[in-house]
DNA sequence: TCTGGGGTCCTAGGACCC
DNA sequence: TCTGGGGTCCTAGGACCC
């Protein structure tokens, strides 16, 4: 197998720029909602010690002296951005699986019969920022991990120009030895102390631990990324995505929410978005479930967080339904006097249209005409600024969250297309 | 004043069955 | 004196990813 791990450099902050030309070689960051903490950011934001993560409130004088320019999320930017870059790739190879919001993994099985393989690299970021705007790297290995490891290698070492073929065995050595384990795809941070407790500190070394240990001190999960960093593939091309398990809706608010009646608010809007993402997965639900929490980093205050499911007699997909669950449930776990600045809704228990079993004593009351009707919201509100909502929503939104420093949605907006005078 | 959101997979342990 | 063995299903929690 050959495997090219093709990734955007620092995607939302690099989305920012693809309209903002002025903005080259400036320090550039990109909010978590609410303007929380900084969740991405250009290279030149890394130069001047700003670090993923950190919370905004912190860094904001300091990083505006120096010239910087911060923006809160933008995500329908970034996704049509995403779609646009994923549809130019899908031209450059037959299989492909897009693995996140800016990576792509693409099948190069046969390409390196008629092309140098570093060659295709370059071409691939020419195309890419050629029709997209948007700058990429290329990592290129036998198995996924190791093509992740090779676009490690790329975003490490400029001399590289953004492309790494680590097809041969001295390559993926050479620069396993100087890769922290901590920095192999599927070695997150508990795993890494634990690593080098053991004396393992790169790659390599890890590659070479003894397959058994790791067996047996581990898991299969680790299991496999040894025998990936070796050269035998064990995780595969997911071309199709796969149906969801669950899906999450949740949000910190604005501010700080005491009432029910503003979290109800806040619950039942999430409750709907929920709804409409599991009809576009084309799939009904069994088990709704909700929680609350208030703030951890207010010590002063009394905290408190719960989680409470429900379970339906019939699978659903109607928004309808699912506010009835979350009503329900958010009335059970709401307790007066506290603060609360978190809230989410997330739905369970999938099945397909009409396949599940029902119960024999509890006759099925099924809404009449409830797919039109869900169907012809989703319509309304896909098409763009007028929506339709429940009264359980909320008309104000005082809890709703944030965004003082969104740029323009110059590609999925009217009003926000880009003026040239 | 102020700290994100959305997912998946694996394992251990308990309940329950014969 | 002495109390088994084998299996499934579900859930919570922990780890990882972007």
């Amino acid at each position: 197998m050959t495997y090219a791990l093709v990734d955007c450099n620092s995607f939302y902050a690099s989305c920012e720029r693809v309209f903002r030309p002025d903005l080259k070689n400036v320090p550039v960051v990109v909010l978590s909602n609410n303007d929380g903490c900084v969740v991405a950011l250009s290279k030149e934001a890394k130069n001047i010690g700003i670090k993923m993560c950190e919370p905004w409130f912190k860094i904001k004088d300091s990083f505006s002296k120096k010239g910087g320019v911060a923006f809160s999320s933008n995500y329908e930017l970034y996704a049509d951005i995403s779609t646009r870059v994923m549809q130019t790739l899908e031209g450059l190879t037959p299989r492909m699986e897009i693995y996140s919001i800016d990576e792509a993994f693409l099948d190069l099985s046969g390409i390196n019969f008629c092309t140098d393989l570093k060659e295709f690299g370059y071409e691939c970021q020419e195309r890419v920022r050629c029709w997209t705007g948007m700058p990429v790297r290329v990592g290129i290995g036998p198995t996924k991990t190791l093509a992740k490891a090779a676009s490690y290698g790329a975003k490490k070492y400029s001399a590289t120009q953004g492309v790494v073929d680590l097809s041969k065995l001295e390559r993926q050595r050479k620069l396993m030895s100087i890769m922290p384990v901590g920095e192999v795809w599927g070695v997150g941070s508990k795993l890494r102390k634990h690593l080098n407790k053991m004396g393992i500190t790169t790659a390599l070394e890890l590659a070479d631990t003894d397959i058994k240990l790791i067996r047996r001190r581990f898991s299969i999960v680790l299991e496999r990324t040894v025998m990936e960093l070796r050269g035998y593939p064990c995780i595969g091309l997911e071309e199709h995505p796969t149906t969801k398990k669950e899906i999450v809706v949740s949000r910190t608010f604005g501010k700080k929410v005491t009432t029910l009646e503003s979290i109800n608010e806040a619950i039942s809007d999430y409750a709907a978005r929920a709804a409409e993402k599991l009809r576009h997965e084309k799939q009904y639900c069994r088990v709704v479930s909700v929680f609350m929490r208030t703030n951890p980093f207010r010590l002063q205050d009394q905290q408190y967080s719960n989680i409470l499911s429900y379970r339906l007699n019939t699978p659903t997909n109607d928004t309808r339904d699912i506010l009835y669950a979350t009503r329900k449930l958010s009335k059970k776990i709401y307790k007066k006097g506290y603060n609360f600045i978190k809230a989410g809704v997330m739905l369970s228990d999938f099945y397909d249209k009409g396949i599940y079993q029902s119960d024999f004593f509890i006759p099925e009351c099924k809404r009449p005409k409830s797919e039109k009707l869900m169907e012809t919201i989703d319509k309304i509100n896909g098409t763009g600024e007028v929506k339709v909502t429940f009264a359980a929503q909320g008309i104000k939104k005082p809890w709703s969250m944030q965004r003082y420093l969104q740029s323009p949605k110059y590609t999925t907006n009217w009003n926000d297309l880009l003026v040239v005078r």
